[in-house]
DNA sequence: AATGTTTATCGTAATATTGCAATATTAAAA
DNA sequence: TTTTAATATTGCAATATTACGATAAACATT
């Protein structure tokens, strides 16, 4: 075992469950931090303002890109990364949606 | 490797980290999404909510536990599950200010 | 007391994730 | 063209996660 039973799950509770996995480690949110920290494209220094090797950060940056929450666009040597904010807005959306579902008319506990 | 170096990323990044990693499977956000829907506790018949067997759904109740997002109240012979709505909502605000840090003035890409 | 019901834990197999050294790739700079 | 810089990929070791059968624990029912 040790693979998820996806196909028994609803694409919705797939999908959630695919963008916090995306979210699940401090490295890429530490990522995520920085790209909204300066509020622009990074085109270099990602793997400096990270306590981990270069392949390990490049390995985050692609879990991020496959998550479809960053992109990168080749800008001549180095590659520039960005949110994308249209993916961004609308997993915003989804969690909201999720944590926003409660209703407190609890009757026990 | 193949543990995470939590002590190279700050306690909110960590924190951030964890929550989604506790939400990042489809069992369990459909264990939740149960919760939210019955809109009380449950005290039974998750299991049969779920299409895995009793010791995986149990084990994925122990990290939502664990994670502080549902507790688990004993009930005679069963135990009452439901979700903690202090977590609920404090996660619910860490979601929010993350995913609301975004600010549109990005120079390229 | 014996049985049934519900949930947890143990043990284990399969698979996934994390991390990094080594190496490859790509393009700019010298 | 050689070198330098930035990023990706490969390969591998360590650890974590997922899943479930078997079993245990706790309590209710008979």
């Amino acid at each position: 075992m040790g693979a998820t039973k996806s196909d028994h799950f609803t694409q919705k509770q797939n999908d959630i469950a695919a963008i916090a996995k995306a979210l699940a480690h401090p490295a890429r949110i530490a990522i995520l931090e920085y790209l909204l920290k300066v509020d622009a494209c990074i085109c270099g220094d990602i793997v400096n303002e990270l306590p981990l090797a270069q392949p390990t950060v490049s390995q985050h940056l692609k879990e991020l890109k496959n998550a479809g929450i960053i992109s990168g666009n080749i800008e001549g040597n180095a590659i520039c990364y960005c949110i994308d904010e249209k993916v961004w807005e609308k997993n915003r959306k989804i969690f909201e949606t999720l944590f926003e579902r409660i209703n407190k008319k609890k009757t026990c506990c």
